[in-house]
DNA sequence: ACCTTCGTTATGTACTACATAACAACAAAA
DNA sequence: TTTTGTTGTTATGTAGTACATAACGAAGGT
């Protein structure tokens, strides 16, 4: 007889896809809470009522349930049963976000996320911008001169501090969650990378009130990380 | 007697620690995997040696191991056992960000976020545009005026492609993930708020060469949005 | 009304059992 | 000798049972 094709109609070989219980019934269970409308503080069916609607066991429909759990979109008290949560969107990011694991196209990636967030930032930060903020800037970019060797924390600081006056605390988290992958680039990099532009030179524009003279200045200030990625990374 | 205190040393409620073996074991094994230096490739010990060594039931173990291959960190191999893998630091991304668990609040730091990464986007869009790019971003622009109605569709469409013309895979993927919040958002809003600078004139301006130029009519484009939230978020 | 007690219930954990896929090693055939 | 077929072993995948534990609710006593 004829040997079975493994081959797809496009001839391509097909990948093999290894989905255990576990991935169908979490998918399963993600559908089923969109399609039912499921708000937050809604109670879900038992273990034992999803594995038999299911038609698995009880042990695959934890496993799913789990995932879930991790992930903030449920929760489960004893007795009470289960719940549907807001899940908080960056806490599943953080899980994955060890630099060791992450190759270094992507980090590369994020550091240029990095660059183009710190370009837009004026437009969120001018308009929520006080003098108490202009007075904190101050402060950190003096400490800036006094502590020349820890730069790496100081420019953690200053830059973070931009994020938290735009009050918008999901940006000022996600900013926070990558400060390790843009910590570890800096470490790539050969030379100390200094702008032309400190950070005092930025809240002296900053003060002025002129968005686009402090957007030029953050320009400046980031140009050496700009300089290392003006080609469209042509090799891979 | 006295009644129990109920209240943290410091007057503040304490969360109560519902911590279940499997987050414990979850924590220890990612701890594992980062202080034991594993890279992608490596194997793990099998799910009976981890469960006797951490004195728990391999059901624990499987319910942990599980999130991590949800996740990405591992890949589990019938027999060959577990390896650790690169995770795709979206995917989790992309299980919790369903519009209908989201708070609204969160959902406009979504949005902010999004006006932030456009008006940053030149510093990458420029240095790595192409005639060829520009072709793309012309006929994508006529179509908006042929098929007015569609505006949406053509808005995901004209963006996205200025996503990926700065060939950051990571933030293309990014802003596609956050594009369902961004159009929610959208629906929230009262009138169709269409800006001055129609995706026609942004190709001419970038066709000009001058990301100067370019940004601020991006700023006019954008502008019903950035109206939208001059203030703080006092209430709330 | 308040407190206690106790039964019920659903999750949390442990353990056993077996199916299945994948590897390894050896045996048979060309 | 290289290739192919067989077989045994091993680790994961799934099912099922059992029991602990916490939380709720109802009943009963003060």
């Amino acid at each position: 007889m004829p040997a079975m094709s493994i081959m797809s109609p496009s001839g391509e070989l097909e990948p093999i896809l290894n989905k255990t219980m576990a991935d169908i019934v979490e998918a399963r269970l993600r559908e089923y809470i969109r399609t039912k409308n499921y708000k937050p503080g809604d109670a879900l069916p038992t273990e034992m009522e999803l594995a038999e609607g299911l038609g698995v066991s009880r042990n695959v429909v934890r496993e799913a349930l789990s995932r879930l759990r991790m992930l903030g979109i449920i929760e489960t008290r004893k007795k009470r049963g289960m719940v549907i949560t807001q899940p908080d969107i960056l806490g599943s990011f953080e899980k994955v976000l060890d630099p060791i694991m992450i190759d270094e196209a992507t980090m590369r990636d994020i550091f240029e996320l990095r660059l183009v967030l710190e370009m837009g930032l004026p437009d969120l930060l001018f308009p929520r911008l006080t003098e108490a903020h202009v007075t904190e800037l101050e402060k950190i970019a003096r400490e800036e001169q006094a502590t020349d060797n820890f730069r790496i924390q100081n420019e953690i600081a200053f830059h973070g501090k931009l994020y938290e006056i735009t009050g918008n605390n999901t940006l000022k988290r996600f900013q926070s969650l990558l400060l390790p992958i843009f910590a570890y680039v800096i470490t790539l990099e050969e030379k100390p990378t200094r702008g032309k532009i400190s950070h005092s030179g930025l809240v002296e524009l900053l003060k002025t009130g002129n968005k686009e003279a402090f957007r030029q200045g953050m320009l400046e200030h980031l140009r050496p990380h700009f300089d290392r990625l003006e080609h469209p990374t042509p090799g891979e």
